[in-house]
Parts: C-alpha cells; structure tokens; sequence
RNA sequence: GCCCCUGUAGCCAAGUUGGUCACGGCAGCGGACUUUUAAUCCGAAGAUCGUGGGUUCGAAUCCCACCAGGGGCACCA
C-alpha cells in the first residue's frame, strides 16, 4: 500500500478545531463548512450503504460519516483498518443522533497500518508494551498523549520565564573528561580518536559556573544528565535536569526565583497554585516555608545532632535510629543519613530544607553564620525532592580542599564522591564572582504537575532492557560501521544512514 | 543488588487442589444491515500457554534454571 502513498495531503483544521467551532449545531444541521483534515482512523461502524469512523489527529476524536451514494469508493472506506492513517475532505454536519461528524465527501488512504491496532476498547495493560511501543501507547491509552503536552509547555514555559529574567540558555558538553557536578556514578565511554574514556555528564554545574566566569552573568540548561544508578518509580538513568546560575546572587535569591517559577508553572499548567498528587493537595503559593536540617531533626526524631559531636556519639544515634552506616561516613554525611530516614519521610511540603553540612556538599559555599555547614538547600514538594541549590562555592583554594575531602572520601570507599578537576579550579583562579545556582528535576516536576507517581509515565521511552539479547547486536570498533545482527532488529532501509 | 507479583493468538482475557484445559471478547477474513457511538447479527479461522529442563501414565497448572515486565527495599534527583 506504501506503493500508492501520496507525497503530501492538505490539512486545513484539526479535530479539536472543528469540535470547538461547530459543536452546538442542531441535531441533523448541516453547516456549509467544508473542511480537510486527516489522522488515524480509530474506530469503525459499517452499516449496509452508510458507515461511521472516528478520527484522531492528535488534537481530539471527530466521527466521520460516509454514504454509499455520495462517498467516493464507498466499499474501499468500509474496508479500512482500524489504525490506517486518511486524509478526509468534507462538510462539517451532525448526525440525527447529534454526533458532530465530517461528511465524507473525498477520502485518501495516507499509510495503511500492517499490524493489528490494540483492543479499541481495553487498549494496552502490558506495561512494557507500553514502553517499548509508546507509538501505540500514545493512541490508545487514555490520557497518555496529555502528560507529555504538559511537559513540552512546561519546557516551553520555563525556558520563557528564566529568558525574561535576563538568562540565556546555553548548551554545554555531555562527553565530560572528568565526571563531576554531583555525587554520582557515571556512565563511561571511549572516543575513538582521541583514544579517551569519557564519561557522560551526571550534571552540567560545573560548565554553567565556567561560563558565569566567563562573563555570562545569568545562564541556564536544560540538560540530560546520566547516573548510573538503578532504576524505580522516581529514577530514570537518564534524566532532565535544569540548572541555572545567576551572579550577584545568593542562595536566597535562588530559592525566591525557584519557588516563583515552580508557582508559576503550577498556575499556568494546571490553573492553581494549589495542585493534588496522589489524592492529597500540595499549595505552592510562594513564600514556602524553610527549615534548617538540625532543626528539622530535632523536631521530627527528638534528637540534637551537631559537628561538634564526636563520631561515636553521631554513630550511636544513627544506630538507635536504624539508620545505615557506612565505615566512612563522617559527621556530616552520618547527620544526613539520620535526615533522610527521620525526617525526609515526613516532610510533604513545599518546604526549603537549608542548611547542609559541608561533608557533603563540595561545591557549596561555607554557611555565612553557620560554621561547618553550607548556604546549600534542597526542596520537599509533594515529598519528594525536587531541586537542589546553593550559594556557590567561589574561593579555588576552598574548593580545592573539598575535592581533595572528595578524593579521601572516594579512597575511603565512596565511588559516587567527586574527582579533582583541574581545569575548574583553574576557572575559579581567575574569579568567580558571588553566584547562587540550583538544579531542578524536570521529570519530577512534571509528574508533579501531572499527577503522575511513576517517572517512566513522563518519559518517551524510558530505559528498559533491550527486548532482544544484548550478546546479538555487534558493535563493530571500526568508525562509522555498526554491525546489527539481532533478529528483531530493523532491515537496512535504503537512504542514507 | 535483594524481596514479592506477573507473562495464555496482534490486543483484552478465563482456566493455576495436574485429567475434553486451551472458555470468551476485540481486531483481521467472508456475509447481512441507510444514522451508528466499544454498533449489532451470522459464518469460518487464528495459541510452540515467556524460554529451557525436570517430576508424572498425563503439565498452562507442580519443581528448577533462565528471559522480560511491574511493585517494594537499597542508592540517588
């Protein structure tokens, strides 16, 4: 069928156009109104010399009505399978029965569909058949197609929102020579030139903050980032992150212009600040509240825990909590930990948790009266973390001393602590004026805003294992030949590659 | 990485105390039908029961291993 394709086809509305511009007509009426419009054929009810379709282009579902006497090729309309992309020119009229529907007055077969669509009423349940076929995912299950509107106008929102601040976007490299940026485990790979192991980004931070010094004061990215890590309802191993950096800034800059933008979003996407999740209401009407992390222990787990505390008495409560120690964790990671497991669970928010020990967060400045710990916070919405930021840490020297805790940390059995990188510190040698930055889920934010709980329903194609063994696709070392010779993998289309 | 659950035609799905057990629906195929709405009606067809072993006279069903997915735990955002 692919023979007779036609090169193009002439649309001049869209379903959801028509819907919203001719559905209060009478029952029966009919409008004058001749339209071109094309999608897929979703459903399909023949009846002797009349048949009904229904049609889906993307933007809603309009019925099409086609008669025996006036439709051309009446037998070959019938005959179409459920799926089959058409273009259908044709007066906009209702039915009798009140179904606004686009008379079928010339029709043309754009792609005949070669596979069975899925049950036009159950749809897909199979949820890696969801994944791994969204083409047909994104047709037949409800509200799918929904998610991912939100997300493209999120972006599209956010990217608008940060340019009338002044920012710019830029794009900043995902091959890093050195991972760094976060505390996480990269993936690796090897350019063949060059000879070089390269480890794709686990975050941009450390690029965007070259670039402030390189003399853009605000900047951001919405960057896809990898962490090797594993995989659940809230991690995707590769993931959306957006940063920005503005200079002259502090963190309390950072989390005004975030909860601002957080806010916004919320009202523009779902008409409220107020936004439930998971049945239960999350109001982000800014100013959110912030909470100091000590404080917040001794609130929810009854405890004080400081950095002046020696390390047994720090161990001997993490351990009365039940909390996990690693030989390496200092005082600073060990109050994290106790954090995470009394308190974190009990947050739903929108809160700014501040003040985070130093140990572990190298790349954040000194607390300006709160010795040991930083100007770094994360924030709880929905409780979930969502974003991260700091006033950043701008003196080489210091800096220099936190990469080198990182090294002792990764000698000490921490392989997701940072790496020295030079060339930042280099960076930072020639001035880095006073900067607050921060790091935004993007995936989260939107299921935030979606009311989705499973990260893979915000995500195209989320990583799965390859449906076909990995041991059968051959990727030859040579440039520029891949070598497939899985069964399932796609023949060679002609073309260029 | 660990624990629990799932895997029956293109899709949905019954059957899991082992014995006409491969029920049924949608889609597809043939036919009827001039206002349908998951259209309806009639007819014919379609299944290595995830894969491979094992137990048994007999396995979709019990056991083992493996593959894939989901949920939870751990780690991170």
């Amino acid at each position: 069928m692919t023979a007779n394709q036609p090169y193009r086809y002439d649309v001049d509305t869209t379903a959801a156009e028509v819907q919203a511009g001719h559905g209060s007509i009478d029952d029966g009426a009919e409008t004058g109104v001749t339209v071109s419009i094309a999608g897929r054929l979703m459903l399909r009810r023949t009846q002797g010399k009349l048949a009904f379709g229904t049609l889906d282009d993307g933007s809603a579902r309009i019925q099409l009505f086609a008669m025996a006497k006036s439709t051309p090729d009446f037998e070959g309309f019938c005959s179409l399978s459920i799926g089959d992309w058409i273009g259908v020119a044709g007066e906009v009229m209702k039915t009798r029965r009140g179904e606004l529907s686009v008379r079928v007055d010339s029709w043309t077969l754009l792609a005949s569909t070669e596979r069975s669509f899925p049950d036009k009423f159950h749809g897909i349940t199979e949820q890696d058949t969801r994944f791994r076929q969204r083409y047909l995912d994104l047709w037949v299950t409800e509200g799918a197609r929904d998610t991912f509107v939100l997300r493209s106008r999120l972006m599209s929102l956010t990217r608008r929102f940060l340019e009338d601040e002044k920012f710019l976007e830029v794009e900043t490299p995902v091959f890093h020579p050195i991972p760094g940026g976060a505390l996480a485990r990269p993936f690796t790979t090897h350019h063949n030139a060059l000879d070089q192991e390269m480890f794709l980004r686990v975050a941009p931070e450390l690029y965007l903050k070259r670039l402030v010094v390189g003399g853009f004061p605000r900047v951001f990215e919405i960057a896809r980032v990898f962490r090797n890590e594993g995989l659940s309802t809230r991690h995707n191993p590769e993931f959306t992150m957006l940063e920005w950096y503005q200079a002259y800034a502090d963190w309390n800059d950072t989390m005004a212009l975030a909860e601002r933008l957080i806010e916004h979003l919320a009202v523009e996407l779902t008409g409220s600040a107020v936004v439930t999740y998971a049945g239960r209401e999350v109001d982000l009407t800014t100013p959110w509240p912030r909470a100091a992390l000590d404080e917040l222990i001794a609130e929810h787990a009854g405890v004080e825990v400081g950095l002046e505390q020696p390390i047994d008495e720090l161990r001997a409560i993490a351990d009365r909590l039940d909390v996990h120690v690693e030989p390496h964790h200092g005082p600073g990671k060990l109050i994290l930990e106790i954090y995470e497991k009394t308190v974190e669970p009990n947050l739903w928010g929108p809160v700014f948790v501040t003040d985070y020990p130093r140990e572990v967060s190298p790349l954040s400045r000194g607390h300006r009266d709160h010795p040991g710990f930083t100007e770094r916070f994360e924030a709880i919405v929905a409780g979930r973390e969502l974003l991260n930021g700091f006033s950043e840490l701008t003196d080489p020297v210091e800096q220099r001393q936190r990469f080198d805790e990182q090294v002792s940390q990764r000698d000490a059995g921490d392989d997701e602590a940072m790496v020295v990188d030079e060339d930042y510190l280099r960076a930072l040698d020639y001035g880095l004026p006073p900067t607050g930055g921060i790091g935004i889920g993007i995936d989260r934010l939107v299921m935030l805003l979606a009311d989705v709980t499973t990260i893979r329903d915000v995500i195209l194609f989320p990583t799965l294992r390859p449906e076909v063994a990995p041991a059968t696709v051959a990727v030859t070392a040579t440039p520029g030949e891949v070598t497939v010779t899985a069964e399932k993998a796609a023949e060679p289309e002609g073309g260029e590659a």
